[in-house]
DNA sequence: GCCGTTTTCGGCCCGACTGTTTTCAGTCG
């Protein structure tokens, strides 16, 4: 998992991390349900939006326990934690076997029975130690391991070593789409679909599943892992196969019948605690869920579409990109119900009408305005806006006043050669420390759309960050706040900015927030948006397209508004032309 | 170790694959 730090709940993160180290812990000497546990306790720490260091300033031992999945006695390390920094009971545990157990763990088919076993016979406490003993042979032999395990070890850390198991959705759906093309030739596939967190379209992606359904599961596999560009085979069997691609992500395979295609996507789509709670709904009915489908007793009840699947546990169909069990099964089964407080009727995939934020020639972008335009129409829409560079961001040939006034005519002639589209004029200001803008009001009240985003000076003050770009959105012709947060998926963090506060800002000052589509921003995050519309926020989705092929990084930005739970009302540039011009006032 | 419309004890999601065994433990998702 992706560990985005973010120092305001910094004690939650490294809370967790003991925690799941110790539910490692215990499974090296008896796997029991105290690990799982730790585990849940750890999860939970990891998710919860507060601090949980102003959670027991304020309410002490007794908040701690109020914690789903914390009683008394992991409530007591929390609060040793906070006091001295360290859980004795942690040290001790890690003194017995004192290893590295985040980067032993992620070695493919290490787990911590085998990691226990490697310590105490080899002594082996670290990647360094593990590829040491394993190039001296001295793993085969050991009790539960041979000379393949010894080979695989050793690739495995090759793995860990080359990458951080992590890669962005961007960069890894159109791999895996052309991965489903090939499949979709052999005429054994009868259907196919992507699963797992990539059909959930979540910004990064650990590794592909892809689900199949055929009545010859050997030819699909046969063929599958003989695909080109696939350097190793992990696994391979009649219902999974699982490879990794040169270019260094895996791609699992499986192979299910007919009737339970609607089962076993559901239960690969995911994620994990999504499934756990659905499972728990069917437990609840006297009912089971598996992969192969709904079972009253022996007797299948549901399985061949994930619809009924749902609807068999009494649920209303949910969205791929809303499985994160972060509230949709329990408003799903409000909504089965008829209640109040159902699902979000998410927008859709085609419902975006113009792309908010795109850059030319004129500035650091790679095409010009015009051909920007002819391709954004092509994809279907009605209008894009133009939004380069100012002035102060120098390294992107950023536009003055004067350039941005020329620009705006050029804008003009260009509209000229357009029917039934039009290009809108408007600029990417940065905010500077003070919150004021790199470009004159009389100038930006020339432009249709102003984005104001922050691009320097990112290590400021929580406060100061928040009142710099509250002032900005106090600036009358400010219409949107780009990338919000900052953040850089798998490079940077976010800085350090109150968004409740920004959130209020955005709904009084009727700024709009960005979600940025550009593959590795994906700013804001999905339960972010979530916040910003529960605050009354509007959102525009932009690309932030420096070239042609940008423009499509609008999927995963309306993907991003969909993990968010908005909805068609939510996003501005879901307006048609004349409805988009009536809310700026143009 | 946690939890409670099964409520203070007994259950906690569950099946496939590998590598090692010769009936299964460990790992993964």
């Amino acid at each position: 998992m992706p560990v985005i730090y973010d120092e305001v709940r910094m004690k939650n993160i490294e809370i967790a991390e003991i925690f799941y180290q110790i539910a490692e812990l215990i499974e090296m000497d008896q796997p029991s349900f105290r690990s799982r546990a730790y585990e849940k306790a750890a999860r939970n720490l990891e998710s919860l939006e507060e601090d949980i260091e102003q959670v027991y300033k304020i309410g002490g031992l007794k908040a701690l326990e109020d914690i789903e999945g914390i009683g008394k006695s992991i409530a007591e390390k929390i609060e040793e934690y906070l006091k001295t920094g360290q859980v004795k009971e942690y040290q001790k545990m890690l003194k017995k076997c004192p290893v590295d157990l985040l980067n032993l763990t992620a070695v493919e088919g290490l787990g911590p029975r085998k990691i226990k076993i490697l310590y105490q016979k080899l002594n082996a406490k670290n990647l360094k130690d593990l590829e040491k003993v394993a190039k001296q042979g001295k793993i085969k032999g050991l009790e539960g391991f041979g000379e393949k395990s010894q080979q695989n070890i050793l690739q495995g850390i090759e793995f860990v070593k080359r990458d951080k198991g992590r890669f962005l959705l961007g960069a890894i759906l159109p791999m895996v789409r052309k991965i489903i093309d090939n499949l979709k030739e052999l005429k054994e596939v009868d259907q196919i679909s992507l699963a797992g967190s990539a059909r959930r379209m979540q910004e990064t992606i650990g590794d592909a599943d892809i689900l199949v359904t055929s009545d010859n599961a050997e030819k699909v596999m046969d063929f599958f892992v003989k695909l080109s560009g696939i350097e190793k085979v992990w696994a391979k069997g009649p219902t999974r196969s699982s490879v990794r691609f040169k270019d260094g992500f895996d791609c699992d395979l499986r192979v299910i019948k007919k009737e339970s295609y609607g089962s076993a996507l559901q239960y690969f789509t995911g994620n994990k605690y999504h499934n756990i709670l659905a499972r728990r709904i069917a437990i609840a009915s006297r009912l089971k869920l598996n992969e192969y489908g709904v079972f009253e007793g022996k007797k299948r009840i549901a399985g061949e579409t994930e619809k009924e699947v749902y609807q068999a546990l009494g649920l209303s169909y949910i969205e791929p990109e809303l499985r994160e069990n972060n509230g949709e099964i329990e408003a799903a089964l409000r909504q089965a119900q008829g209640k109040p407080n159902g699902l979000p009727k998410v927008i859709d995939y085609g419902e975006i009408k113009g792309d908010c934020h795109v850059h030319s020639n004129w500035s650091d972008g790679l095409y010009t305005i015009e051909q920007m335009a002819k391709e954004a129409k092509k994809t279907g829409y009605q209008y894009i806006v133009i939004t380069d560079h100012t002035a102060d961001l120098k390294i992107a040939h950023g536009l003055n006043e004067e350039r941005l006034l020329q620009q705006a005519e050029k804008i003009d002639k260009i509209n000229k050669k357009f029917k039934k589209f039009k290009v809108l004029k408007g600029c990417e200001v940065n905010i500077r420390q003070n919150g004021s803008l790199d470009i004159d009001d009389q100038v930006l009240a020339k432009m249709d759309l102003v984005i104001a985003s922050v691009h320097s000076g990112f290590k400021i003050s929580q406060d100061q960050m928040t009142q710099r770009v509250i002032k900005a959105m106090e600036n009358p012709h400010v219409d949107a706040i780009g990338h919000p947060t900052g953040r850089v998926l798998l490079k940077r963090d976010s800085y350090q900015i109150d968004l409740d506060k920004i959130f209020a800002a955005a709904k009084q000052t009727k700024t709009a927030l960005e979600i940025n589509a550009y593959f590795d921003r994906l700013d804001l995050s999905g339960k972010e948006i979530k916040k910003a519309i529960e605050a009354g926020a509007k959102l525009i989705i932009g690309t932030d397209g420096h070239q042609l092929k940008h423009l499509f990084y609008m999927e995963l930005g309306i993907a991003q508004a969909r993990r968010g739970w908005a909805e068609k009302k939510d996003i501005l540039n879901a307006l048609p032309l004349e409805k988009f011009l009536e809310y700026f006032n143009l």
